[in-house]
DNA sequence: ACCAGCCTACTACATCCGTCGGAGGCTGTC
DNA sequence: GACAGCCTCCGACGGATGTAGTAGGCTGGT
């Protein structure tokens, strides 16, 4: 399986990822994260979209004496692997290079991620020589 | 600019990728192909999603004798550019490197993108060393 | 004992999106 | 000229999402 369904708003998503980013917390601190992001919503904003994330499993939570702490429930990268494979299905009928390979184009990357993606790409040409030599 | 704000669902979505790989068509034919795609959506439906998109201004329409010949009005590119764009502002604060790498790392590409890819890092790579020479 | 301040639960509401149904208009064909 | 079959317009509805107010509960200080 694996394909959990993921389906966030963007405005639960921010959320989800001052989670990751800051470790366990409450809802108020939460809501000062966002805060400083100029992220502007209300506090019981926080707490609607935390429960909702609660409801759909993606975040969890424990009561401490003063009040309940939440955490994220699923990893960043599952879920960043979900919503990048839902745009490369809608965009390109599942084809993560295409989506790839226009980002390349078209989107400025750092000397460091290219410097990355170079070791990488050398490696997936590696396997992929063995393979077809192998098969 | 060209900063637009593309906010398309994912139905309208479909129903656009229609228009470009089917030229100018009725809803009729829309409706036909999205049925070949095995999209089983009623006619007001696939009606009211051209509707919408004519208002948001992805779409144009002209008046034959017979019915509207829809037309995509904007480029898939743009709009491929725009999803993308939102996703990785979302997903990584706007650094496209970092999708690329994700991407790279958890999805399968084809040879031929492989090949691409690399010619296409090759390129970006000169001009990094010259630029980092040059200024 | 009482109030200020924080916390949660519940409710609400606007908007968007996906989906249609029905009314009403043209046309071509018996 | 009446009916079948398309076409478009308008309105509607349920669910998801973003946003938030209000009520009621606990707690610590005075």
């Amino acid at each position: 399986m694996g394909q959990t369904e993921f389906e966030l708003g963007s405005a639960e998503f921010e959320v989800l990822r001052v989670l990751w980013e800051h470790g366990p917390i409450t809802v108020r601190q939460v809501l000062n994260h966002l805060h400083e992001r100029s992220r502007r919503v209300a506090y019981t904003t926080v707490l609607t979209m935390l429960t909702r994330l609660e409801q759909k499993g993606y975040v969890a939570s424990d009561k401490s004496d003063v009040a309940y702490v939440y955490r994220a429930a699923v990893t960043r990268d599952l879920v960043t692997r979900s919503k990048a494979r839902k745009l490369v299905d809608q965009l390109y009928d599942g084809a993560a290079g295409a989506l790839v390979l226009h980002l390349v184009r078209n989107e400025r990357l750092s000397a460091d991620e290219i410097t990355e993606l170079q070791t990488l790409i050398e490696r997936l040409d590696e396997r992929g020589r063995k393979n077809r030599k192998t098969f």
